[in-house]
RNA sequence: GCCAACUUGGCUCAGUGGUAGAGCAGUGCUUUCGUAAAGCACAGGUCCCGGGUUCGAAUCCCGGAGUUGGCUCCA
């Protein structure tokens, strides 16, 4: 007889040894909910292992986040017994739960395929229908190894195993080796989906053998993971690439290369309103704006430090009258050689010096994605040269124009303090000036962060800012970082008020990392439905017949005195027609006018995401319209349903 | 870069060895219509590129390019 003391304090009697089962099926009726594993002490364990206790325990269920890990984790072994079913002399590696859900890397005699996976689901869905329990052996380290003297996988996955005991858990027939905790039962796994298989090395090195990773998903229920299902439907509707090409905003083109982008009139306008915006909130707040050229010679990339450290990125040399020059992968060391090109006071800092720069990187091509990861793209740099003491003042200053700009296009963020990496330079004093006072800023603005440890730069801490788009999704957003290094490597310098020399502090930060990633982003937050200020086409006239056509004309060159971007559908289609083919083009506003209308100075209104709104006097609409424009408005109604979240 | 799949008209796609198709978009004509598709006609293709097998290749094989999904990477 023992006890299980519930938090409340109530305590659930068992007579031991029971079967785990019995155990699972009693602690699920006194919680009232699905007990899944136990945590003791903090320990997540198996609840078998709580028939040796009599101490107080938490019970783990499917709705928290380690409940969901254990489920998909033992769904994984689910996912190993299905497919050695179905392929007999599978090995398995390695299969843990990932965010959305799990995977297995396998080994299989003949390759699996797409074609599988359904046959593959069905078979996990019947071992879970039959709910064996998942049963906990124990070997000791030289009876696993002779267990398993024929799978190079599991070998070293024991070889890899801490302790002198190693643990496998059985379902049935299968056993897989494994730390644990599982599941009691298959039967808890709830609703399941393989979702697809993709290639992955063994220890993610690419010199050992490749390696099928099937990936899939588990649910407490069917309808959460429909949900689940639904919101990647929703992703893939949103997906940039595709709503580029609807809505003619960029292409790739094979004879200009991979991952350059072509910005077509559409995305280009885009970009122009997202640079003209930048440029504003710079200026004021007392930002300078700088150009330096697209190629430089190869020297000052020596003395950066890049050519030696970062060369495999760099596209190669070419020839200028024998001296080699490099295509700029960084604006950094332009920027330094403007502030060297004099001697500087301390009187005259902090510069603020910025400029939407554009580099060229070789990223490799199985990388390059869309717009989001491009071998061409324009960073909105900037590189703050400052005193010590004016840090904190200048971190809070990016802090407040970061957050205006991601307020204005509708994001919210998170902050991630990265602190001193293993391999660093500097000194322990400058790594502690520069990590206090970003921590300080974050502070003093209570903002909320994680500490990020060991993940600064070799050359100095930084602040990653994470946004989170209208799909609850996360993008790496404006980053801040300090740096120690090429300051010195440069000698960038000031005179202080001893009249001595001094190392300034340079900052390097972004706000919205480059102009291909930011719009990217853009245009899967917005789903293509973009702020009025940002539409490629802001106004669309159409006409109801031929009669209203001149009206037409008067309205549009009132919208054009406005600087509005507009367009008079006049053609002889129906306005059905027109109002559908607006629609797709995603126009935010569109005016229908009839004769109606232009008796009585007036236009009707349909807003993108809100339909028709009747008749309004155009003499009211359009100041109405210009001024949304002018203070930069979100759209009317959020583009998704998590966008306040 | 690695593994896999894919590549057919501007777009989305059908076509598995017998000489290329649909819908949408485009052009012309007709229609003048009230909130998500009017009608008719016309035009449009080196079937990604190169090589091979075959009497014959969009289709099969080899090589290359690009794209996509992953892996690795993203200062």
């Amino acid at each position: 007889m023992f006890n299980i003391t519930l938090p409340d304090g109530k305590k659930i009697p068992f007579d031991a040894p029971l079967p785990l089962g019995e155990v699972a099926g009693k602690i699920s009726r006194d919680l009232g909910k699905k007990a899944l594993a136990a945590k003791v002490d903090g320990q997540l364990r198996d609840l078998t292992s709580l028939i040796d206790h009599d101490a107080a325990v938490t019970f783990v269920t499917p709705d928290t986040p380690e409940g969901l890990d254990i489920m998909r984790h033992s769904g994984s072994h689910v996912l190993a017994e299905a497919i050695l079913t179905l392929f007999p002399g599978t090995k398995f590696a390695y299969g843990p739960a990932v965010e959305d859900g799990f995977y297995y890397d396998v080994d299989a005699p003949n390759p699996i395929t797409a074609e599988d996976l359904p046959k593959i689901e069905k078979a996990m869905q019947k071992i879970i229908k039959a709910n064996r329990p998942f049963v906990r052996r124990e070997l000791s380290r030289a009876e696993a190894k002779a267990k398993y003297a024929a799978d190079e996988y599991k070998l070293d996955n024991i070889e890899r195993a801490e302790g002198d005991i190693i643990s496998f858990y059985e379902q049935g027939e299968f056993s897989d080796l494994c730390r644990g905790p599982h599941v009691p039962s298959a039967g808890k796994i709830g609703a399941v989906k393989v979702m697809s298989l993709a290639g992955a090395y063994w220890h993610g090195d690419a010199t050992k053998k490749q390696l099928t990773r099937i990936y899939a998903t588990s649910f407490p229920t069917q309808e959460e993971l429909q949900a689940h299902l639904t919101k990647l439907e929703e992703a893939k509707r949103r997906d940039h690439r595709v709503i580029g090409k609807q809505m003619d905003l960029f292409s790739t083109e094979p004879d200009v290369g991979p991952g350059l982008i072509l910005w077509h009139p559409n995305g280009a306008v885009i970009r122009h309103e997202v640079e003209a915006f930048w440029k504003e909130e710079h200026l004021k707040r007392g930002y300078q704006l700088l150009y330096t050229p697209h190629i430089a010679s190869e020297e000052i990339y020596k003395r950066s430090g890049h050519l030696e450290n970062y060369g495999d990125m760099m596209y190669n040399s070419m020839d200028i009258d024998g001296s080699p020059y490099r295509v700029k992968p960084m604006n950094c060391p332009g920027h330094i050689l403007i502030y060297n090109a004099n001697v500087h006071s301390y009187r005259e800092l902090p510069f603020r010096w910025c400029e939407l720069g554009t580099v060229y990187r070789y990223e490799p091509s199985g990388t390059l994605h869309g717009m989001l990861r491009v071998r061409g793209f324009t960073q909105d740099d900037s590189h703050i040269f400052c005193t010590p003491d004016q840090v904190e003042a200048e971190i809070n200053g990016i802090l407040d124009l970061m957050d205006h700009m991601m307020r204005t296009f509708g994001y919210t963020y998170k902050a991630f303090l990265a602190t001193r990496p293993a391999k660093s330079i500097g000194t322990d004093a400058q790594w502690e000036m520069a990590t206090n006072a970003l921590e300080a800023v974050l502070k003093r603005r209570n903002m909320p962060y994680e500490v990020d440890n060991g993940g600064g730069v070799f050359y100095g801490p930084k602040i990653d800012i994470k946004l989170v788009d209208a799909l609850g999704r996360e993008w790496q957003g404006p980053t801040t970082q300090l740096d120690f290094n090429l300051p010195e490597r440069f000698k960038v310098e000031y005179v202080g008020k001893d009249n001595e020399r001094h190392k300034v502090v340079m900052l390097h930060r972004t706000v919205l990392g480059s102009m291909e990633r930011f719009i990217g982003g853009l245009i899967e937050h917005f789903a293509g439905d973009f702020p009025l200020w940002l539409a490629p086409q802001q106004v669309r006239v159409l006409t109801v017949t031929d009669a209203a056509i001149d009206y037409g004309r008067e309205i549009m060159a009132k919208l054009r005195e406005l600087g509005l971007r507009c367009h008079l559908d006049d053609r002889g289609d129906k306005i059905g027609a027109k109002i559908r083919e607006g629609e797709l083009a995603r126009v935010p506003v569109l005016l229908v006018i009839g004769e109606k209308e232009k008796e009585a100075g007036e236009a009707a209104v349909r807003r993108r995401l809100l339909g028709d709104l009747g008749s309004r006097k155009v003499a009211e609409l359009l100041p109405e319209l210009a001024a949304e424009i002018r203070e930069r408005r979100l759209p009317p109604k959020p583009a998704g349903k998590t966008a306040e979240a």
